[in-house]
DNA sequence: GGGGAGAGATGCCGC
DNA sequence: GCGGCATTTCTCCCC
């Protein structure tokens, strides 16, 4: 491929937003937050509106190198081969492509306006414990939004029937010994700002690891089955489906 | 774009194991983990040689949506337009990719067998430690990496010169509650195995939030500032550079 | 802008 | 395969 249209046609590409899609072989330098060396190979280069720079294997879903967005990228001819540099200086992050041959260049002017709209995190997931507390246990009450909010980052917070305070923990996928340590240090913090020597925790989540549950145990906490909402399998036999959004 | 030719080159290219790039507008609904839509806009869909499925707006380092390695992949004419349905039956995932313009698709057979050398992690930092205890303190004297692992996922474990066990938990950013309560965790997990009633925890980060840190000396632990160790800038002044490796 | 925490987290290593 | 944990995590929310 020529060099020089690759450069002309990048460059163009570059200044008017346009979001590049480069095949090649070659070799990536980076250093800034940490350092890395990936030696000759071939790989895709990534270039959006916004700058970012992503460099992927042809496996794997996360880009083996990357730049954040605004950085500078350029290309130049050196010696035999094509150079692209890419730098950050706010971050100090640098990065150089060291390429010896490109397959294909490709750029388009894409625009999306458009979110992604997402159902079944860990928020729907205490949403749908607010709404149904018995999935915790018969009698429970949670506290409303505001007041939850005001004992920091808890997911639902709230009373048994016994008038204990019980915080609740979600976790949509198995939880582990750090969701254990979380649940541990806010059921201290409502303890220590309330002066009570007694509050439940409560783990809600589909499954727990083994020394997950050890530890809960141990401290006295409480695993719930519980797993996050999903809209499709609500909805699917009633008719509608996501599409229809 | 002719949609008979997209179909023939897509089909050519994920059958000889290619790795296809496809400019394109249109609407994505997955159903999985979790459930999402997204409407109408231009993106980017990448179907790697593992048949690994992104889906990149034009801006953001991270893929929209996705379907992981060993999916299967469907592109099809429906009425008007092209659906790309792609399926993982293993994991129950699912995504349905209904495409309204195709703007470039591009196959190419890419080769990479590398992976990426990377320096100033974590774990090299905690190296660093075991061959400089003084970043910790005079005195220090870490034990032997097979001991430290019989222990577990300490990432530097030792004696000070009063012969009190010292944990040290590394972290390459900032250190957080999270940090805090991991080492606590380390701690009361050494004092319980071997029997003892003081263990000192060390939290080495090159900072720490201040409510870490108020949490950290609550507990009786310590702070170092320490920051991980940069390859790049240990050998620059000394001629020598990444790039050379 | 910083702190705190989730993520359809992913990826790596060890058992 | 699961468990435990780091990540150049990234992203969002909220102060």
């Amino acid at each position: 491929m020529d060099y020089e249209a690759v450069i002309s046609s990048f460059n163009d590409a570059l200044s008017s937003g346009k979001t590049i899609v480069l095949g090649f072989k070659g070799k990536v330098v980076y250093s800034g937050r940490a350092e890395s060396v990936l030696q000759d190979g071939d790989r895709l280069a990534i270039i959006k509106s916004d700058r970012t720079l992503l460099i992927h294997q042809p496996s794997g879903s996360n880009p083996v190198n990357y730049m954040k967005e605004g950085s500078e990228h350029h290309l130049k001819k050196d010696e035999h081969n094509l150079v692209l540099s890419s730098r950050n200086l706010p971050l100090k992050e640098f990065m150089d492509i060291y390429i010896k041959a490109v397959y294909f260049l490709h750029a388009a002017p894409l625009l999306d306006s458009q979110k992604l709209q997402l159902a079944g995190t860990e928020r729907d997931m205490a949403l749908m414990l607010m709404q149904n507390p018995g999935l915790i246990e018969q009698g429970f009450t949670p506290l409303s939004n505001e007041e939850h909010t005001k004992y920091g980052f808890i997911d639902v917070f709230g009373y048994d029937r016994s008038q204990n305070l019980v915080v609740v923990e979600c976790k949509r996928q198995q939880a582990d010994l750090s969701a254990v340590t979380q649940l541990r240090r806010y059921v201290e913090k409502i303890k220590k700002m309330k002066g009570l020597a007694r509050v439940r925790g409560v783990l809600a989540a589909p499954k727990i690891s083994p020394n997950a549950l050890a530890m809960l145990t141990d401290w006295g906490f409480e695993f719930r089955a519980v797993s996050p909402p999903n809209y499709f399998e609500r909805h699917s036999q009633g008719q509608k489906s996501l599409e229809d959004f």
